[in-house]
RNA sequence: GGGCCGGUAGCUCAGUCGGUAGAGCAUUUGACUUUUAAUCAAAGGGUCGCGGGUUCGAGUCCCGCCCGGCUCACCA
């Protein structure tokens, strides 16, 4: 009999001990007085002789992550959403059925306990407890306490054990969820509402990716999840809802990489009667802020660099390219940098504003690792974006590095529907050419716009790659819970829980 | 998709030149009423990712496949 099928029957075994007791095993409810965090919180300063002149009764609950037992009496630690306190159970001090059950304890098993607080000889604060209550049987082993589970296939298969196993995992998900709690904050205390547009579009649009399809049986037409929410969000400008806001997922059907999840999380916001130099002031106030919130500074340590959000740099693609050239016997100017025949010495893509890109992600993209801003896109690779009304052949558009990523992308929203419509007749002949990713007619959205859609300015981030930034993180799937993986093939679990069950 | 690395007990990991598969934690039994990686004594636990091949003999060498990580490419 292999181990583990030994230590299910044990523990199937421990369930009709436990029973027997009169315990349930599979508990129903527990009305604990306080976290175990707020009990650290409120009583950690306070000394020995205070505890024990003036005490405190408590009934806590937790999962128990250590057990040392001695002869009769012993000491085990609960843990409750990433924090933990030292229990201490004496048979003298519990009636008799409490000290039974303690015996029959195992590692992972969520218990409540109610009892008083004192300081051990060592000086930790414990529990001293009268009272055990069974709340819920694990059946399972815990991973090795010293190190924990370090596997990381493990790790995002059965993220559930991630979290019981490691503090720090809770941790980044916890500073995931202010951080998005923060911008909603943020947005709305500036009269954004949140909305959700549709996931499954019969027409997708909004970026350039391939797309994942669905099927819908009854109206039996096929449906593709969204790449983006762009197109949607902006009609409801048109609309009137003059400042909106989504969170929600988008679908790309890509490779996975540190950097890039097929589902991942996007912050879409669009504001009326403003363009992309408002937008950078704002998003420059929202990042420092949401820093702030999630970390507690500004200032963020990444890995080996040290972030500053409070002082986003901003630079025009043609200005980084000058800037970050890494020769400076080479090092071009600023006539360099606008003469075609010189970004043809240095790309070859097509045209010159695809080649200044070009350059640009080669020369500068990986050295933007504290916060900066990008702006003046060549309206080649903008296709949603208004032109400068100085320069037609660079937009009103800029997007966000840090840490080497792009976090984030705006711009002036293109509101001419004719202009529009041409764009789209671009993009269709790009993709009779064979480009898969250029978007489709959406004549939907041109009827919106031709409604008119006011002056607007549209911004995209990625939260889970701000999420990685502000909790530093290496990969992205270690700020997605449950990121994508190929299916592990059969568990055997089931099979071995029916043939144990009497 | 290419390159590199990995998969051995529930967990964390060793495993030499191809020669009886190991340790710590966890588990089981016993001792122990302020321990804290508790301690002490003993025991049980293995489809060495899967499938072939070479060999008297394969965790180890060869081939194929599966799963994962890093990286390049693709991709914003």
């Amino acid at each position: 009999m292999s181990l583990e099928d030994e230590l299910l029957k044990q523990r199937l075994e421990r369930v009709r001990q436990i029973q027997a007791l009169g315990f349930r095993p599979y508990g129903h409810r527990f009305d604990f007085s306080e976290t175990i965090a707020a009990v650290l919180q409120t009583h950690s300063p306070r000394a020995a002789e205070d505890l024990d002149a003036n005490r405190t009764t408590v009934r806590i609950c937790g999962r128990l992550q250590t057990i040392r037992r001695m002869g009769k009496a012993g000491f085990a630690h609960l843990s409750q959403g990433g924090k933990q306190i030292q229990v201490y159970v004496r048979k003298d001090a519990v009636p008799e059925k409490d000290y039974e059950l303690y015996q029959l304890l195992d590692l992972g098993d969520i218990i409540g306990a109610d009892g008083y607080l004192f300081r051990t000889r060592t000086g930790e604060l414990s529990l001293h407890v009268e009272k055990l209550h069974f709340l819920s049987k694990t059946l399972l082993s815990m991973p090795e306490k010293w190190h924990g589970l370090e596997d990381v296939e493990t790790r995002y298969r059965q993220r559930y054990l991630d979290l019981i196993a490691s503090a720090d995992v809770q941790q980044v998900f916890l500073t995931r969820a202010r951080i998005i709690s923060s911008l909603r904050r943020q947005l709305e205390s500036r009269g954004f509402i949140e909305v959700e547009t549709p996931m499954m579009q019969p027409l997708y649009g909004g970026a350039a990716a391939r797309p994942f399809v669905t099927h819908h049986n009854t109206l039996d037409i096929d449906l593709y999840l969204r790449i983006a929410p762009e197109l949607y969000l902006k009609r409801l400008v048109v609309g009137g809802l003059e400042r909106v806001y989504e969170i929600n997922r988008n679908f790309r059907n890509e490779g996975v990489s540190t950097q890039h999840n097929p589902e991942f999380t996007m912050l879409e916001f669009y504001q009326a009667y403003t363009d992309y130099e408002g937008l950078m002031d704002f998003s420059c106030e929202l990042l420092r802020q949401t820093a702030i919130d999630a970390t507690g500074s500004a200032v963020v340590a990444y890995q080996d660099d040290t972030l500053d959000f409070s002082a986003i740099r901003r630079y025009t693609m043609r200005e980084a390219v000058i800037e970050f050239w890494p020769d400076a016997a080479t090092r071009p100017n600023e006539a360099n940098v606008a003469d075609p025949d010189w970004l043809s010495l240095h790309s070859r893509q097509p045209s010159a504003g695809e080649k200044l890109v070009d350059i640009f992600e080669r020369v500068a993209e990986r050295k933007l690792i504290q916060p900066t801003i990008i702006y003046d896109y060549p309206v080649e690779t903008s296709p949603l974006s208004k032109t400068k009304e100085s320069d037609p052949a660079f937009t009103d558009r800029f997007e966000i590095y840090a840490a080497g990523m792009e976090i984030g992308n705006a711009y002036t929203e293109l509101n001419d529907p004719q202009e529009q419509r041409r764009r789209f007749d671009m993009q269709i002949g790009m993709r009779e050419r064979g480009d898969e990713e250029a978007h489709q007619m959406d004549e939907d959205y041109i009827r919106a716009m031709c409604y008119g859609l006011p002056p607007t300015g549209g911004e995209g981030i990625g939260i889970d790659r701000l999420a990685m930034i502000l909790t530093n993180s290496k990969s992205i799937r270690d700020v997605i819970l449950f990121p994508l993986l190929r299916p592990e093939g059969p568990i055997g679990l089931a099979d071995r829980l029916r043939s144990l069950e009497l």
